[in-house]
DNA sequence: AGTGATAATGATAATCATTTTCATTATAAT
DNA sequence: ATTATAATGAAAATGATTATCATTATCACT
């Protein structure tokens, strides 16, 4: 859940909000606190629930909202899953690509992938003009394999 | 739309359901002629309506519980897009991966990515087991290339 | 510090995609 | 042909998300 913790960062996204013309606000400190904090992907129930700790009167809607315009703002970012595609996380930094652990939805980003032939490759085979690829690996992290290891005995 | 003509695919597909448990019906079989017929993602709803023309008595609710077995059998695969996961599409066969057109919604799979450098690199980094990935390129196909550049001059 | 324009909030209702329920119909095995 | 039962379609229910609107809070300007 809510592991590590990122005072600069929050204060980033609140430089954000406020730099995209958008106002600083009791709930919407709560929700970027949360989101800043969160090494899984949480949906806008999550957020809410987590939220009204902090900010005992937060909607829901208001989630749905900041959600939104964090997203417009570059900062947060829809995570597609197999089993549904309504979860969000803080969004990479450059170009990085998601790697999540299947077992427990812990998530991390990763860089160096080079795409470059494989996608030169794509373009003459299919004509293709390839302008943006998405990756994402599935895995099991490194707690995770322990305990699989330990029932599989 | 409805481009090429696959009536040997329509058949296997219809084997496939059979070879699941599951009965061949009217419904089913207008379902799995629009689909495999399709070099688009559609959504429930345009099956619907396209099924229709086939079947017209057809409900919704079958379009959803069909693809639902579809999906069971690997025969069609729910896309993911920035606007949306809410439409379906043949699956691969075997390792492919799909490349869709920004511009009409045209798809089309490819295949020759070789990712298990990448990959092992990655496990070692990070400490996970990876055990599948997504890839997927955007681009623009050959001939909403043209129109772009028609509409550029 | 005080004020006021207006952006943001939260409650409620609406919408959209999808699933459940259930009585009726059609398939396929006998 | 008969029949068990899988499949269907209509309607209602659900879950996620968005729109509406009266109230509240922020922040630029005194």
């Amino acid at each position: 859940m809510t592991s590590q913790i990122h005072p600069s960062k929050y204060e980033a996204w609140l430089d954000s909000l406020q730099n995209g013309g958008y106002r600083l606000t009791a709930p919407r400190k709560a929700i970027v606190a949360i989101i800043v904090n969160s090494s899984r992907a949480l949906d806008a129930v999550e957020i809410f629930d987590l939220g009204r700790v902090e900010h005992p009167r937060l909607g829901l809607v208001t989630v749905y909202r900041t959600l939104e315009k964090l997203d417009e703002l570059g900062l947060v970012q829809r995570v597609h899953q197999p089993d549904g595609c309504n979860m969000y996380l803080r969004a990479p930094e450059g170009h990085e690509h998601l790697l999540l652990c299947k077992s427990c939805g812990q998530m991390e980003y990763f860089s160096g992938d080079d795409l470059s032939e494989l996608i030169e490759q794509i373009s003459q085979r299919s004509g293709y003009q390839v302008l943006e690829h998405w990756l994402q690996l599935f895995g099991l992290c490194g707690s995770c394999q322990v305990v699989t290891a330990e029932l599989d005995v």
